[in-house]
DNA sequence: CTTGACCCTGTACTATGGTACAGGGTGTAG
DNA sequence: CTACACCCTGTACCATAGTACAGGGTCAAG
């Protein structure tokens, strides 16, 4: 099986070595194997992990949410309705998100119409996007 | 006009109290008109600001960038072509944003739909979401 | 056989985004 | 006129998510 150090799989996906490191700590990869001398030696499924890691960061899901989210399987100890109910607690938070970020799209295309058409005032049309108080 | 203190505003937009001094800090809202013994008071305005800030943050944005957003708007001395970069700028970090969730969404989606077949395995699909290192 | 680039552990430090006092003033209800 | 719920400032503390050493071992090129 095909494996690489701590250095070239923080190269790999982008991150800084520590942060591998911490992450493990978090349990959000499994201790990696190591080495006869102790070195870490992860897997390819490792760098698809710690790439799912940021790209989660990057939508606002904390480290927690993310452990959240990789965690959800069918084990043989935990029944099926349990998991199918989390996972689609989480398939609302990402729909709500989605929405948010639609909106604000909207916005932010509108401004561009405005702006080409000079027509903005000193106002800001952005808060607009969520306005009424409205849940995300 | 209609103005209201500190714990009002709090209240109303769901925020600790102390946030709203620290936004003020972080420039994030204007400093607030005081009253005659020096409490401050706050407008609609503010209180759509802080539910934007609210929901922005939930969204993955930092209050950096959320600043960046606030400031989007057409001044006396800064060029329409600018403005327009940068609003074309963060349409297309939303944008990505929106893909990931999609994706994510999808997964979500199958996890359901094979949970309730009841054929997962012990792997983790969630992580096909982001397969193949592509950049949100 | 040494030198430089790696690896290990543990611990300390940082930035961001708050949150909680302490010590003092204000305002209104009973 | 006092008690309680607010407000003010400044400063200290907190959680999350890293990031950077220090002190020591490993390994491969020259």
């Amino acid at each position: 099986m095909v494996t690489m150090t701590r250095s070239k799989l923080a190269k790999e996906c982008g991150v800084n070595i520590e942060s591998l490191r911490y992450y493990e700590k978090r349990r959000l990869i499994d201790p990696p194997k190591r080495s006869e001398v102790g070195y870490r030696l992860y897997s390819k499924e490792d760098a698809a992990r710690i790439r799912f890691i940021q790209n989660a960061k990057k939508l606002g899901f904390t480290l927690n949410e993310i452990l959240e989210l990789l965690k959800l399987r069918v084990k043989k100890n935990e029944s099926c309705e349990s998991v199918l109910a989390k996972t689609q607690t989480k398939l609302d938070e990402v729909d709500q998100k989605i929405k948010g970020l639609k909106s604000m799209k909207k916005v932010l295309k509108q401004m561009i119409h405005q702006c080409q058409e000079a027509t903005l005032t000193g106002d800001c049309p952005i808060l607009c996007s969520f306005e009424s108080g409205r849940e995300l």
